[in-house]
DNA sequence: GAGCAATGTAGACAGCGTCAAGTTAGCTTG
DNA sequence: CAAGCTAACTTGACGCTGTCTACATTGCTC
């Protein structure tokens, strides 16, 4: 009694109105267990009901907040999603001067493949689950999933068109093909490095930097 | 009686001498039927109960052939890299002319990619365990599939340093460097079209050409 | 023909996702 | 303030999974 009192004091009305009804907020620690679970055990390791008893509720009660196991990875992989927003966003560093006065440098190019591949690795529990094929084949993701995961493809062509754009010389490769290759190698990239592939992680300065080699030079081809 | 007769007229030393015993070659079948069930309805759908029924022998017969689950998806890895091979080999067409003699230009660098991707994509069963992180990720490897793995990487890095030798001019880069960033891009392809991320599979060619000038021209740096 | 090892079967167990039915608790409305 | 509605949660059950154990069959070797 008293101890539901301390739990839900001040909480229904602090948030919203439409989540948190009874425990506290389930919904976020479903999605914070969840991903911390995955981390450390891998996502095949994850299941609701450990995942129920982790946050010390019973089996089913997951299934109030999320539809499906699916629907909860979905959320994860949202959430996934709004931390890469803020990596991969196309302003230079903190709003110094105006964006578009920016030159386009190979340093740039470089700084960009390893904020990429540092989010990749380090945040691989999301990144399996935005990028993987167990939600995309599926063809059952949430519409808010969508909505957010397509952003961020906006955001990548943009900062791929602001490459070009702010290359001295004017290139001559189609944006459209140019993103979905480099896409594909930082992708691969990172792929190679999260799935115990690549395993000499010292090596993956040297690699971005060939990379950034490579995407600089073909940005200038005339 | 005489069915059993028939099934095992002249099979036992026909294929060698220590495999089959019993049933006919229990360990063939099943290694196909599981591609082809992962083919027709997914990775995730493969159970080792439906595979033993899918053959037609009791649920746990298939455990006397492979010591795990992951055992058998290894030996299904094993028979993909062993197709790989085939694909990805050095030699240029049919050992027409003596091998070193031949020059890489752009257009050999465009059919491998292809040929990549053509495999990736038409073999996407295969692909996912022999690259996939599900085994990877697991340190559980087959020691005979590790080494089938590594041999195929060693053929793959030897495909570079030929590029590279038979390019006119000497070229610059780093091999394993290259070799890095360049399997980074076809793996990250690859991937992302099984994955189904990249749906539109009209553009494969354009993206492949895109990713072969972007090799060669990297191929050149001085 | 006897014995042995390879091969196949049936039973059992814990764990999984999730549906159906019942319980608790907080908000809304008279 | 009491009644009632509904969101949040629990318990029970079902069919599926991987795999262990114990048992039955079969073919090869001596």
């Amino acid at each position: 009694m008293s101890n539901s009192d301390i739990e839900n004091s001040g909480s229904s009305h602090a948030l919203g109105d439409h989540k948190p009804y009874h425990h506290g907020d389930l919904r976020r620690q479903l999605l914070d267990a969840a991903a911390k679970l995955i981390r450390e055990e891998g996502e095949a390791a994850l299941s609701m009901r450990k995942l129920a008893l982790a946050v010390g509720v019973s089996r089913t009660a997951p299934y109030h907040h999320f539809s499906d196991k699916q629907a909860l990875l979905c959320a994860v992989a949202e959430e996934g999603f709004r931390r890469f927003r803020g990596i991969v966003s196309v302003r230079p560093e903190a709003g110094e001067i105006g964006d578009q006065a920016a030159v386009v440098d190979e340093a740039a190019i470089r700084l960009f493949i390893r904020r990429y591949i540092d989010f990749a690795v380090n945040n691989a529990e999301y990144y399996d689950l935005m990028f993987g094929g167990h939600l995309w084949k599926s063809q059952q993701l949430t519409a808010s999933l969508k909505e957010v995961a397509y952003a961020s493809f906006k955001i990548y062509i943009e900062h791929i068109r602001h490459w070009q754009k702010s290359t001295l010389l004017e290139s001559a490769v189609d944006p459209l093909r140019y993103a979905q290759v480099t896409w594909s190698t930082l992708h691969g990239m990172s792929r190679l490095l999260i799935d115990g592939i690549y395993l000499d992680s010292a090596a993956v300065a040297a690699m971005s930097d060939t990379a950034a080699d490579m995407f600089w030079r073909q940005l200038q081809s005339t």
